[in-house]
This record gives C-alpha cells, sequence and structure tokens, in this order.
RNA sequence: GCCUCCGUAGCUCAGUGGAUAGAGCGACCGCCUCCUAAGCGGUAGGUCGCAGGUUCGAUUCCUGCCGGGGGCACCA
C-alpha cells in the first residue's frame, strides 16, 4: 500500500523535475496521525518548494496533476503549508482482514532468516547470588528483543555467559565455607567483603548435608597468621574508608589462600558446589520467567579449552600486545579506546577482559558475524575495549552491537514496609506473575531509566496495564464462545465477500492498526526497541475496547455483518497474540 | 575533568524535522435489562529544563549553560 503511493509519487515527480538539475529528494511518506488528514501524507511539495523556487502549495498542485491514476485513492488534498493527504479506499483496509486470518501467527513476520546471523547475549548474570531486579529487565529486554529480531528475518542465537573463574567464584567458594564452618559450630566471622546474602547459608548447608564435617577445621587454625578484617571508623574521610576497604581485601585474599591450602581438593568441590547451587537458582528464575537460551557458555571451561591462550596468541601475532611493568597489554587505544589495557596481570593472572575478548573472539569463530551484547548501563566504559579488541581482529567496526540497559529503581512512595531491601527477579515473579513484570520492563525504552512500581505491578486489579492488552484478546474469545453458545457459526474463509460492511469509524480505526502491524515489527527491530510493540499493542487493544462498546458483534438479523465483524475481532485477536508473543506475554482465552 | 543516559501534564513515561504535543495513573463528571465495567465517553491539567544557532518550519538536529542518574582499575 505505502510503496505503491511511493511509486506513483515517484512517477509524478518527473514531470517537475524534467530539465533541472535538482536531486532526487527521498519521498517520505508517513502516516498521518489524525483520520481528518487522511491515511498518509507526504511533505514531498515542501521539500522541493525552495530548489524549484515556486510556493509549496503550487508545487503541491503540480505534483497531484501529475499524479497516475490508482485505484486504491479515493481522495487527494493538498492541506496546511503544503503536505499533499493521500485518502485511501476502504477496500484496501479491509483486505487486511483477509491477509491476517490467513496468515495468522505469521502475519506481519519475516521468519526467512535472511537479514543474516546474529547471536545475542544477554543476562550473563554472575553465579555468585540471585538476580535482582536489574537483571530481570536485561532478561525481559533480552528475550524480546531477540524474538524480534528472529520475527524479522535474523537468525538468531541466544548466549548466556556464565562468569565461573575469577576471584569472584573465590571469593563465593570461602563466603559458603565460612558459613559451613559456622554451621559445624565454629566461631568465626564471615569477611565483610565476601558475599553476606542468607543464600550463602543455604549452599553452606547443602555442602553440610552431602559432605558432613569433611570440610571443617577449628577456626583458629582457619585466621591463624591471617591480616585482620578491618572496619572503617565512624566519621572516616574518602581516604580511610579507601584504606580500609584494601585492607578488608587483603584478609579476603589471605583467606583464600588459607581456604586452598587446608582443603586441598576439597575447595574445588565447595566451589564447584557454590557454583551449581546458584546457577540452578538463575537458571530456574529464567524458567519461570520464560527466559530460554540456546547455549549456556562457561568461562572457566574457556579458559580450560585454551581457547583463551589461542586468542592471546593471534593477538601477538599481529603485534598488538605488549608488556609492560610485569602485564601483557593490548593496544585498544589504537582502535578507539582511551587507553590501552590490561590482558594478563602482573601476578600471571587473566583480566576480566582478556576472557571475555576470547570468548567474543569464540562467538565469531563459531560463525555468528553480527553480535549482540545486552550490558547494565554500568558497563558502558567497557565497549570500547571489546569493540577496538573486535576490530583488530576482523577488521570490522560493526561486528558488536552493544545494547545497555539503564537502572531500574524501585518505587518507594507506595511500598510501606517491607522486610529487607534486596528484592529479587524470584521474588518480583512470584508475587507480581511473569506476565506483568515482563510487560512493565518492556514498557519503557530500555535505554532509560526504570521507576518499577512494585505494588502496581502486583496488583491483580485494573490499575495494571498488562491487563489492559490481555483483555482485549480475551474478550474476543468469549465473543467466539458466545457465538458457538448460540449454535452459531462462522468461516474465516466467508470473510472477504463480506468485508465491504465495515464502514463505521472504530473499525476503520482497527483496520489502519492491523495494516501497520508488520511495519512497526520492523521499525522496532531496527531500533532494539520492544516497547514499541507495547504501545503498539495498547493502542490496538484501546481500539477494540472502543469498538467492543459501541458496536455488538452478534448481530442477529443480519448474518453479513457479523461475519464482517467476527472476521475484524478474529484477525485483531490474532495482532494482538503475535504481538504478545514477541513480548513473552501470554495471550489469555479467559480472565 | 572526560564519557554516557536523561530533563515533556501533579506522578510514571511515550512521541516527532512539520499542520491544535500524547497515554496511563491521580482529580472531576457521566455510561452495565445488552458479546466479561480488568471496559467506554467527557472535563481539567504542559513557556516539551534555560539560552543561542541551523531550517520554509525545531519539543525533535548542533553548541553552551543549569539540574539529575551511571561510568571512568593490573575488579568482575
Amino acid at each position: 500500500m505505502k510503496t505503491h503511493l511511493q511509486d506513483l509519487l515517484a512517477r509524478a515527480l518527473d514531470p517537475l523535475l524534467a530539465g533541472t538539475e535538482i536531486a532526487r529528494p527521498a519521498i517520505q511518506l508517513d502516516a498521518t496521525k489524525d483520520p481528518k488528514f487522511g491515511d498518509f501524507q507526504t511533505n514531498l511539495a515542501l521539500q522541493l518548494a525552495k530548489p524549484l523556487g515556486k510556493p509549496p502549495r503550487a508545487v503541491a498542485e503540480a505534483l497531484v496533476a501529475a499524479l497516475p491514476a490508482a485505484g486504491i485513492i479515493a481522495k487527494v488534498e493538498i492541506a496546511g503549508p503544503g503536505f499533499i493527504n493521500f485518502f485511501l479506499n476502504r477496500a484496501a483496509f479491509q483486505n487486511v482482514v483477509v491477509d491476517v486470518l490467513a496468515q495468522g501467527a505469521a502475519y506481519g513476520r519475516d521468519d526467512s532468516g535472511s537479514r543474516g546471523r546474529i547471536m545475542v547475549e544477554f543476562v550473563s548474570a554472575n553465579p555468585t547470588g540471585p538476580m535482582h531486579v536489574g537483571h530481570g529487565r536485561g532478561a525481559a529486554y533480552g528475550d524480546s528483543v531477540s524474538k524480534l529480531l528472529a520475527a524479522t528475518g535474523w537468525t538468531v542465537w541466544r548466549e548466556y555467559y556464565i562468569n565461573d573463574a575469577g576471584r569472584q567464584v573465590d571469593v563465593l567458594a570461602v563466603s559458603v565455607w565460612l558459613r559451613y564452618l559456622q554451621a559445624c559450630g565454629e566461631t568465626i566471622e564471615v569477611p565483610r567483603r565476601g558475599y553476606p546474602g542468607d543464600y550463602i547459608r543455604t549452599t553452606a548447608a547443602a555442602v553440610l548435608a552431602a559432605h558432613g564435617r569433611a570440610f571443617a577445621h577449628p577456626a583458629a587454625a582457619v585466621l591463624a597468621g591471617l591480616p585482620a578484617d578491618a572496619v572503617a571508623p565512624e566519621g572516616a574521610d574518602d581516604a580511610q574508608k579507601e584504606a580500609v576497604k584494601a585492607q578488608q581485601e587483603r584478609y579476603l585474599d589471605a583467606l583464600i589462600e588459607r581456604a586452598k591450602a587446608l582443603l586441598g581438593d576439597g575447595y574445588r568441590t565447595i566451589q564447584r558446589a557454590a557454583l551449581d547451587d546458584q546457577l540452578g537458582v538463575i537458571r530456574k528464575t529464567l524458567a519461570d520467567f520464560n527466559v530460554e537460551f540456546d547455549q549456556w557458555s562457561s568461562e572457566a571451561a574457556l579458559v580450560q579449552s585454551g581457547f583463551v591462550q589461542i586468542a592471546l596468541k593471534r593477538l601477538a601475532d599481529q603485534g598488538l600486545t605488549y608488556e609492560k611493568d610485569g602485564a601483557l597489554w593490548m593496544r585498544t587505544e589504537a582502535f578507539g579506546d582511551e587507553k590501552d589495557r590490561v590482558l594478563v596481570k602482573a601476578d600471571g593472572a587473566a583480566t576480566y577482559f582478556c576472557n571475555d575478548l576470547a570468548y567474543h573472539v569464540n562467538k565469531l569463530d563459531r560463525g555468528w558475524p553480527m553480535l549482540m551484547d545486552v550490558w547494565g548501563a554500568d558497563h558502558h566504559g567497557y565497549i570500547a575495549r571489546v569493540r577496538a579488541a573486535i576490530e583488530a581482529l576482523t577488521g570490522r567496526k560493526d561486528a558488536l552491537n552493544v545494547q545497555l540497559i539503564q537502572f531500574v529503581t524501585l518505587s518507594s512512595g507506595r511500598m510501606g514496609k517491607r522486610s529487607g531491601n534486596f528484592v529479587t527477579l524470584q521474588d518480583l515473579i512470584d508475587e507480581a506473575g511473569t506476565d506483568a513484570t515482563r510487560f512493565f520492563y518492556l514498557t519503557r525504552s530500555h535505554d532509560q531509566h526504570l521507576e518499577f512500581d512494585i505494588d502496581l505491578a502486583r496488583s491483580q486489579s485494573n490499575d495494571n496495564p498488562v491487563y489492559y492488552v490481555q483483555y482485549a484478546h480475551a474478550r474476543i474469545c468469549r465473543v467466539f464462545e458466545q457465538l458457538a453458545e448460540k449454535g452459531g457459526t462462522w468461516q474465516a474463509e466467508d470473510a472477504a465477500a463480506t468485508l465491504h460492511r465495515l464502514d463505521t469509524e472504530h473499525e476503520k480505526a482497527l483496520l489502519t492498526l492491523l495494516t501497520r502491524y508488520p511495519e512497526m515489527l520492523r521499525k522496532a527491530a531496527a531500533a532494539y526497541t520492544p516497547h514499541t510493540v507495547v504501545f503498539y499493542l495498547k493502542d490496538l487493544a484501546e481500539a477494540l475496547h472502543g469498538y467492543y462498546n459501541v458496536h455488538r458483534f452478534l448481530v442477529d438479523d443480519d448474518a453479513e455483518l457479523q461475519n464482517a465483524r467476527l472476521a475484524l475481532v478474529a484477525a485483531v485477536r490474532q495482532v494482538l497474540k503475535n504481538g504478545l508473543t514477541i513480548l513473552g506475554v501470554s495471550a489469555p482465552e479467559k480472565m
């Protein structure tokens, strides 16, 4: 419909531009926001007024005069400063119902996978504790944007990167071990910079149940010769706080070494148990949240496979690394980073960047030429170095697409007294449900800060916006139920011949929205913005509710009209469901 | 200081180089003998942070300023 009009305008341009040297402008044709301006509008005359040296309205008249005849155009108007408004025939819109009903779940989708292959890495929460509300936003976004890409011609692979290597995993192991020792009756405090959460106790109890006292050691033996854990004094200034923090970290490092020395192989056992436990919690939460991955990639496994060394060698072979101050550096600054970055620390340990870089190289090696990473906004300073590394190895600047998710804050206004201040994603899902939680996350643009109103998401009332869209779907389902109860029948195949009966303003509004769905999906995918789908669905639901309120669909004395209306609402139901599917939100038949 | 996301109605947020700037919630007034009122209709409410610039046209693009979130490790 739109491309057809653009084609007509392009032909209308020819006589105006003939004999001039004016460059052909791109033809902007937009859906109107107000029906009184018709269905589509173009600003072509305004753009050409200056180069042609004529008043815009005169240019518009010339364009309209040169417009080839076309069946779908009912009327053309010149309005305002020189807009050309197109009013199309109803039939052009009515036929969308046939398309939707024929294509069903495929309507608006491009499942060809022909646009390319892309790997989307998202969530990748550290397996050192449960996911919080921030992770939830990344999960909802990553899952939905993956669905959006898959629905617009991309072949998508979803991956979760498990950060199960590095110091944090040692901190996890020690935190669990000390809780285990407490459970064994030892008097020993958990380190101030260890992981404090109750979930650590749970894991420790599980270790105790599985292995008994095999890993028990007297507190005195554990702490012998270790530096003290420090506490910041009241009213400490920044410098003092930094010093205390450093002292606490030294204590933690010493404790890690002591644990390894005392436990031997048992250390790995505890660490493995802790990781499995935390990962199990994360997997459960994501499963409850309807988020699935094609692959969970382990950092530790990547290191063990030797791939990190392979990646380092590739960098070295290209002269992209050098040694300084006992560490191995990469020349990321040459590729737009602020400064060069350390790959291998002076103590011989690889940095997080080093392993992550190897992981990204690995993704490319596995045949995914486009990589999308969904990160928290606090990682923004990290983009330049990863992009630099990828560009250095592939020569491509565009291989990495990073989408930053801005912070989530919890509304405090109506929260009342909540026990504890740490709200996990699991809490949220349990209390508000997956549909409401996902819908909430996706209602805001991902690059905007989000204030999550927990009480509102939790409310099973009409205040909750997710129900507005779901209700529209359920209402339509109910109409068909009523039809069956009355013994009526309805055939989608008969719809085409009756659609000319759809002539009210409500029906026109719905038909227009249905025709816009495919383009809306493409725009949402191109901008990586699932919230575009949310707003579209709200509009569609609003149009449906308004229609429902004014007109009856089950028209006893007019079979043709009934058939037409049922076809229309069946199409609306289909598109509501298709859109909700992109969001990962269910389309209930009853509410 | 540098990088980054922002500043739109009382609140939470959409939106756009164009024709009177939108929604939800909150406030106020209406609508169920009728397919689910988790709904619909209406009213009130905004110098689109401030100041310049580009443009036929700026809330949208550019610059500066003011205000706020986040980031600037041989942490992950």
